[in-house]
DNA sequence: CGCCCATCCTACAACGTTGTAGACTCGCAG
DNA sequence: CTGCGAGTCTACAACGTTGTAGGATGGGCG
């Protein structure tokens, strides 16, 4: 159906290898002979078989991008970030969702369909640090986020801690003192929500202000409708806040949803400030707060390290970790006479 | 480096067809040969190389997606939905961005590198139904969406004048007369907004009431940020309304926030209703009367027809059209006594 | 004039898989 | 006892590409 080298070859009167090397840029060709090829080849409409040489070559121009889910804004605009960064460095993307559960999670870590690319981006929510070791593949491997720590990976996160620490301390220079959280993971420690929690609580201890474990509220997902639940929980419970801190902007929008229903303004009743600059939050109303974790950065330093391993060029190197740098963005939520 | 055939034939004492039939179910093989096979396979960690076996049959397993942009919540979400049916049906996804650049466009559709997929599920936004002619390629298309009808392929498409004109019917069942469209672009006749702006006027004209072009805001793009630029323009123009339909919703997000900066109550003063049903207009405030396209519909199909087309099942049947069913949603931003 | 080297091109093998054709064994019907 | 078909397995070729080795031509230099 489709033409071949072989008929190109026949068709400009050369051997196939001809093909191949005009095809490949080689230097020693006459500039006639380029020419009859090249003709041959529009002419006949020939592109070149990639199965074929893939399994020359041993190399797709593929990489896969496995995220829990793409309807959740975050990873949605993570997977356009990285599709860019990809086609500047000249490669597709194939996209996996996990659905965030484990047993998806490490069934891509084994899967042969996987071979079909030539490296993974990784971006796992169900697996924890104890299954690191399913880290250890026989492919190039870049994780995302901030599920497991100290693997055997490139491993290219945002300063969670930091950046967390550094949204509380924006809503404490408000005047506000009880920070309630949204998006807590029970008992979890090395994961976006621990480390995120570990950050609200550094600012408050240079604060000097008590940690009240009742201002936390604790959730499965990061959607909508958990910050809602969430917020509704805390309301119920009686406790007494001036702010919300939402451990990303879906949870926080949510949550901001059911505050202005109850009758909270925002930011005078409740400061609110939210995590990983969606678009969204540029319009709600009110606008919201929010941490801009760098994801240009995530996206383009991803694929440049995956990039790397796959042509071998860090070789053994040891795994690295890269942090990028965040922003704290003060929209009207906690838009409040410093 | 990693196992092939020929080392699994090797442990097992077999010929390398003979591993391959076991891998490929062939139904006469001795039980203790199968098992042995099997065990060399798991020994060494065998899986079968994908470039090998797709040149060898021609078929990838892979297909394409060409959309405009994920950072769009309607084609993460769409996105998202196909992913989804895909996996349901043992295939892969490659997702390309086009911008919504007509030219980007063309070039997807011509680009060798799509040689890699069996096929390609194509989201146009830059080309109109002059470029028909450019759909007719050499691999199987399955178009979604609304810029060309009457194309050389098979056609995914949802009910756009019909659901427009049952937005607009909502709106007009609440009592509302003048009501306002966000996002139509000019002179358009076949895209989404042409098609959204005719079911609105023949809602209109079903219920006997005059079309005011000077209530229609036009736009270049979907964004939120247009939505909002829109309702400005309407809003200083003095023209007057008490009801508004965003042509999708991310528009009358939009466009929300700007009535209620601008104090106009929703839906009291104005009754509004988007088109897409994003998860978004759920936790919005106030939530969002929508249209739901029936994007899991849309997806499936699409996916079917695409592998149909693949498979050459349907081999030279004629270029189909398939039309998702909707629905009208209500939520609070049109909730008024009917 | 003879040699070497650079330039240009070709034949062949190989990547790992699967389709085709056929070899061999065995049990059973004729 | 022969012949045949079903069951089991193997050898070989082919998919389309690129790396390797090497052949042919011509120009420059000793």
């Amino acid at each position: 159906m489709a033409a071949t080298l072989k008929d190109v070859a026949l068709a400009a009167g050369v051997s196939i290898k001809t093909v191949s090397n005009v095809i490949n840029d080689y230097q020693h060709i006459r500039a006639d002979t380029k020419q009859r090829v090249m003709e041959a080849i529009s002419e006949l409409g020939y592109s070149p078989n990639l199965s074929a040489r893939s399994l020359r070559s041993g190399k797709t121009g593929v990489i896969g991008l496995a995220v829990p889910e793409l309807s959740l804004s975050y990873f949605a605009e993570l997977a356009d970030s990285i599709i860019k960064a990809a086609e500047r460095r000249g490669l597709k993307v194939l996209i996996e969702q996990t659905g965030g559960d484990r047993a998806h999670e490490l069934e891509i870590l084994s899967s042969p369909r996987l071979q079909m690319t030539d490296g993974l981006l990784f971006s796992p929510l169900g697996m924890s640090n104890e299954d690191a070791h399913h880290l250890n593949v026989n492919f190039p491997l870049v994780l995302l986020g901030e599920r497991i720590f100290g693997g055997p990976t490139d491993h290219v996160t945002m300063s969670n801690v930091e950046s967390a620490r550094a949204a509380t301390a924006h809503l404490l220079s408000k005047g506000r003192r009880r920070i309630a959280v949204v998006g807590g993971h029970e008992g979890e420690v090395i994961g976006s929500a621990g480390l995120r929690l570990r950050g609200y609580q550094q600012a408050l201890e240079d604060a000097g202000i008590p940690f009240d474990p009742k201002l936390v509220a604790y959730t499965t997902f990061w959607h909508r409708a958990n910050g809602a639940t969430s917020m509704r929980e805390l309301l119920e419970s009686g406790v007494e806040f001036d702010a919300m801190f939402g451990m990303n902007d879906t949870l926080a929008l949510g949550a901001m949803r059911v505050l202005q229903e109850a009758g909270r303004r925002i930011p005078d009743d409740v400061a609110v400030i939210g995590f990983d600059d969606l678009d969204e939050g540029r319009y709600s109303l009110p606008t919201l707060s929010t941490i801009d974790p760098g994801r240009d950065e995530i996206a383009d330093t991803a694929v440049r390290v995956l990039q790397e391993r796959i042509s071998g060029r860090e070789g053994g190197a040891p795994p690295r970790e890269f942090e990028a740098r965040f922003q704290v963005i003060e929209r009207e939520s906690s838009a409040l006479p410093g």
